[in-house]
RNA sequence: GCCCCUGUAGCUCAGUUGGAUAGAGCGGCGGUUUCCUAAACCGUAGGCCACAUGUUCAAGUCAUGUCAGGGGCACCA
């Protein structure tokens, strides 16, 4: 198509990259369309027809394609050729959805920061949908090639700690009877009674304030067993989990110097020994202090001299995934980034995805959450009412991370009986059916046969989608999307259910159709359970 | 007051980066089972794409403004 171009009108090649086709729906407009003709047409000043015309011509000959058409003003519909589509299916059949996304070769090291939430307590509901989001976008990044790393970033050096520290020995304090009180701004829930109680067990005489350190070891202890249990129960691990108290106070002040170097800092005039950073200058509505009078770091200091050693960790691909509170911090952390190694290299390899706020309520009744106050829904109660961890993980992922979520407890355990999860899985349990059906026969995945006898709509319908599965999942890695991935999988799953209604696989009088017809199934099967895995979620044999 | 996100069917949400007649699930109504799993399938009703103006061959999609909801605006994290 491009080449007619270029011979037919001398394009330049700018225009020619603008060339493109997309998937074209259900509207009877052949599989793939192109609309790029009538952007030319301006440019080269010609009729937009005249230029589609050529476009055509120059697919005509193609073997993938079976017809091209020029429509409307200027719609170059195509329809492919089932002998493609066939040997697209085989392909898939055989080499899996993996195999063919792996063959683009790989794209270099990445590394995904997400859940990064202090060790205070559970996870709640808000960590729940970031963990998932988090985990699927580096499933997705894996799946078309890249080697993903999962880092786990936390405070561990400040003010929070020692709260929370504080509110630990209170709580033991209390239960010997003392009055010490849980600190203004400390953490009331009931679990660190709990850890309070064990505490006491295997240290009696741990004392406040003497024993400082003893009581935030312990309860950051503490704090991460609950946060591993969690995420375990959704399948989620890390490979790094990165202490901010690492940085401290080396990388900190290092990075501290270069700012200074910059000219990005300056002290407080009132000379009270407070630093500043200047990111006004960097396009930043505020200056921000890095460096309290006291000498302790505020939140974005670390947090730079983070980004700062994640950059020098040479990844080609720096995806932080962080809930909208964290929106204007983490441009702040980016511009003083920019600023030190280039924006250039900081746009091109670090990609933030803010995912906005799960609001929760209960029949309709907004619930209110605090880690602090001890009042929240945490992530394991959160699973237990939807019923299961493929269900949660599902429900955060149809929508896109920017979509505000409104997350109504009694409507999502109603939902999940009859669950869009429950849909996909099925149709991948049916195909399981079949295949304990038919046993060994007809499992020669040969694309020549298919070609003929695979013309019903349904099956088209089938052929099409699956051919489009390797494009789909590589733009949605493309676009830190995995929603992209529940779409596909569910339409994927109607397209099979559809076809299955209609169409029996298994014809002992008819050996070839049923042969083609199994490698269509055979080729969803790998399809489905490719998709499911980028979810994160289970392909049952039988339900 | 300033900044960010959002506004699409009764509800929850997609919408292929500006394309042709705006989609799905749930809910409503009506149908389908001697047959590889009915957790399915088919049909039907339901829309001022928040509102206004603009940009152009073409706007749910881009720009500006208005309204509404959420989040942020710590020397907490």
């Amino acid at each position: 198509m491009r080449l007619a171009l270029r011979r037919e009108f001398a394009c330049s090649e700018e225009q020619l990259r603008s060339v493109a086709a997309v998937e074209s729906g259900e509207r009877g407009y052949g599989d793939i369309a192109s609309s790029s003709a009538m952007g030319l047409a301006r440019e080269l000043k010609l009729p937009p027809r005249r230029i589609a015309s050529a476009m055509a011509d120059g697919l005509s000959g193609l073997s993938f394609v079976e017809g091209v058409t020029v429509d409307g003003p200027g719609f170059v519909n195509i329809t492919l050729s089932n002998g493609y589509l066939s040997s697209m299916a085989a392909r898939l059949a055989n080499e899996g959805l993996a195999g063919i996304l792996g063959e683009c070769g790989p794209r270099g090291r990445a590394l995904v920061e997400f859940v990064s939430s202090n060790p205070t307590g559970p996870l709640t509901v808000g960590h729940c949908r970031q963990a998932v989001l988090g985990d699927a976008i580096s499933r997705l990044l894996s799946a078309v090639g890249w080697t993903v790393s999962r880092e786990y970033y936390f405070n561990d050096a400040g003010r929070q700690m020692d709260r929370l520290a504080e509110s630990l020995a209170a709580r033991c304090d209390q239960l010997r009877g003392g009055a010490m009180p849980v600190p203004e701004g400390g953490y009331q829930g009931a679990y660190i009674l709990d850890w309070a109680r064990d505490l006491l067990l295997s240290e009696p005489g741990i004392a406040w304030p003497e024993d400082r350190e003893r009581f935030r070891k312990a309860a950051t202890g503490r704090a991460f067993d609950l946060i591993r249990n969690d995420l375990e129960l959704l399948d989620i691990s890390f490979d790094r989990y990165f202490a901010e108290s690492e940085l401290i106070p080396g990388a900190v002040e290092e990075a501290i110097d270069r700012l200074n170097r910059a000219g990005l800092t300056y002290d407080d005039p009132d000379g009270s020994g407070k630093l500043w950073l200047k990111l006004t200058a960097l396009g930043r509505p505020e200056d921000r202090v890095v460096r309290r009078a006291g000498g302790g770091y505020t939140y974005r200091m670390p947090d730079i001299a983070y980004h700062l050693d994640k950059f020098s960790r040479r990844f080609d691909l720096l995806v932080d995934v962080f809930g909208s509170d964290h929106i204007d911090t983490c441009r702040d952390v980016e511009a003083a980034v920019s600023a030190l190694l280039g924006a250039d290299t900081v746009g091109r390899t670090l990609r933030t995805v803010i995912h906005q706020f799960v609001t929760l309520s209960r029949g309709g009744e907004t619930v209110r959450m605090s880690t602090r106050s001890g009042e929240f829904v945490t992530l394991r109660d959160l699973v237990d009412e939807v019923g299961s961890p493929d269900v949660t993980r599902f429900l955060f992922l149809t929508r896109r991370a920017e979509a505000h979520m409104d997350f109504d407890l009694a409507v999502a355990r109603k939902d999940s009986e009859e669950n869009p999860v429950f849909y996909i899985q099925y149709a991948f349990a049916r195909i399981g059916g079949i295949l304990r059906a038919a046993g060994d026969r007809f499992r020669d995945t040969d694309a020549g046969q298919a070609a003929d006898l695979l013309r019903e709509p349904r099956e088209r319908v089938l052929l099409r989608l699956l051919e489009a599965l390797p494009v789909r999942v590589s733009e949605a890695a493309a676009d830190l999307s995995p929603h992209r991935i529940t779409e596909t999988a569910s339409e994927l799953a109607t397209a099979f259910h559809g076809f299955y209604t209609q169409h029996k696989v298994m014809d002992e009088g008819n050996p070839s159709l049923t042969r083609a017809r199994m490698l269509l199934c055979l080729a969803c099967r790998e399809g489905l359970k490719g998709l499911l895995e980028v979810l994160g979620i289970s392909a049952p044999e039988r339900m």
